[in-house]
RNA sequence: GGCGCGGUAGCCAAGUGGUAAGGCCGGGCUCUGCAAAAGCCCCAUGCGUCGGUUCAAUUCCGACCCGCGCCUCCA
């Protein structure tokens, strides 16, 4: 049975299959601008990616996954200009930092990660291509804007009609549109090239129409065109993407191949919300993963909060759902250690990708995988294994394999790699030497004393857990 | 105004035309110097409101109320 996956372009729950004659899955996603570190609302929506692309690979299925990264625009340049750095030493800077904490959230890493600095060559030939066609146009400065009404199908994604404000002075929320400034000849035309600017300093490319920069748009056209053709399987992208970012490409290169079907399907991701509210700088409540570590989460607990809630419902991220989400791990570690227990399996056994090569069955956990199938339903899945495991029937060596050979495969699509040394930070000296005076203490039957310093340690942000042979130091949250 | 998403127990969150998964919290018990952890048990006659269809609706249809997102460069 294959994956099925609601397509925001036909509104239908699609299967996602192999194209006849076609070998692998091709699959694009907007990455990230690399200004900053990401925060996790732009790793809500790369964890989802990832557990999709997971999720199709352990369906079978050859996954190309391309996921860009944008290294030149406003924003880059005008970070680069306040580090006093050049574009390329910031946006290494950032980019680096963006691999670090992809790999910490367990995201497998695409087979193609194409900078758009790097495609600029691809982005004019593209614009080219569009001007050729009629389905562009060069302003007195020098910038080239892609003329909308000259592409049909506009707003097919986003399912808006722009055949009717063919002459609109106000934008759809019923502001001025100031065509003027950008030298457009419709409001809703937008910048394929932008002309060299004094603001750009040092970064600007020569093209057919002047030096300058390409517009955003255009990159993920000429990078999705360059490794996956002109048509391909799956763009994904967070939901505030769809309009305009997604529009723009289909109409881009759709015009500029002259070949429609840009992406045969749409998988967008709905947004993260901080404890109610939007994130926002000035709410103070963007939060990166560096952050959250530093409160005393594992970047696995960030991982199970990020994908715990369907994709297409906004989900509310507090730090209530991340200690949920602690728990919870801790509750399918146990079940899992318990299956392994009558398996006569070992940790390191479990092994995903030693489960996914070799074992074939779903044992119990049939059900979980059928539900992750329908629309990366992963709460429900989670559900399902959850009941599976509540099971309190004794269960044989036999059933225990097959059960592990399903819980391993949907662990591993989901991402989440259990059994991890999550050591998180550690404790400062003070807080040790008063975990190791209290132990003493307590071996010691002093139990005032041992009182006194859990006391202490508690005071100090610190909690003490003891087991029958030692102890453990947890920051307390 | 246009387009879209959603309103399910204290919190989070699935789902179905036939009578509400799961997680967290909370309560009880067991275990235990203490504190935890762990194990067991309990925890929505109810699924925004009002109508309609139906033998039967939380699930379908209609209206309404409320929240949220996008509407030119925010994943």
């Amino acid at each position: 049975m294959p994956v099925v996956l609601h397509d925001t372009l036909s509104r239908e729950m699609r299967p996602l299959l192999l194209k006849a004659g076609k070998s692998t899955f091709g699959m694009y996603c907007c990455g990230p601008t690399v200004y900053g570190p990401a925060h996790i609302g732009n790793f809500r929506t790369f964890t989802l990616q990832d557990v999709l692309r997971r999720t199709l690979e352990v369906d079978g299925l050859k996954v190309k996954h391309v996921r860009n990264i944008t290294d030149v625009d406003d924003k880059t340049i005008r970070g680069a200009q306040a580090a006093g750095q050049s574009l390329n030493d910031f946006t290494k800077k950032w980019t680096e930092k963006f691999h670090a904490d992809c790999k910490a959230l367990g995201l497998l890493t695409p087979q193609v990660e194409p900078s758009a600095v790097e495609h600029i060559p691809q982005q004019v030939a593209m614009i080219q291509a569009l001007v050729d066609r009629g389905h562009a146009y060069v302003s007195k400065d020098g910038s080239v804007y892609f003329k909308v009404h000259s592409c049909k199908d506009y707003g097919k994604l986003s399912h808006i009609d722009f055949s009717k404000q063919e002459t609109q002075a106000t934008n759809s929320a019923g502001e001025a549109n100031d065509a003027d400034e950008y030298e457009r000849e419709s409001a809703s035309d937008f910048a394929l090239w932008k002309s060299r600017k004094p603001d750009d300093g040092n970064n600007f490319w020569p093209s057919p129409w002047g030096e300058g920069r390409p517009g955003w748009h255009i990159e993920c056209s000429a990078m999705s065109l360059a490794h996956l053709g002109a048509t391909f399987d799956l763009h994904g992208g967070g939901i505030d993407l769809c309009f305009p970012h997604h529009e723009n490409e289909i109409a881009q290169t759709e015009c500029a191949t002259g070949i429609n079907g840009f992406a045969a399907h749409w998988f967008h991701s709905a947004h993260l919300l901080v404890e109610g509210e939007k994130m926002s700088k000035s709410k103070g409540n963007l939060f990166t993963l560096d952050e959250l570590v530093a409160k005393g989460f594992s970047p696995m607990e960030v991982r199970y909060t990020l994908i715990a809630g369907h994709y297409r419902t906004s989900l509310n991220f507090t730090m209530k759902g991340l200690e949920d989400a602690r728990s919870a791990l801790g509750k399918i570690e146990r079940g899992a250690e318990k299956l392994l227990h009558a398996a006569g399996f070992t940790q390191k056994e479990f092994a995903m990708p030693a489960v996914i090569e070799k074992q074939t069955s779903w044992g119990r956990f049939a059900h979980a995988w059928e539900v992750l199938q329908h629309d990366l339903n992963i709460p429900g899945c989670l559900g399902q294994i959850f009941t599976v495991l509540a099971d309190k029937h004794e269960v044989s060596a036999q059933q225990a394999r097959e059960d592990l050979s399903g819980l391993g495969k949907i662990l591993y699509a989901l991402g989440l790699a259990l059994f991890a040394d999550v050591a998180g930070p550690s404790a400062p000296a003070n807080v040790v030497a008063l975990a190791a005076q209290r132990w003493a203490a307590k071996q010691a039957k002093d139990f005032a004393a041992a009182d006194r310093l859990r006391k202490e340690i508690t005071e100090l942000g610190w909690t003490m857990l003891d087991h029958k042979d030692g102890y453990d130091l947890k920051k307390s949250v």
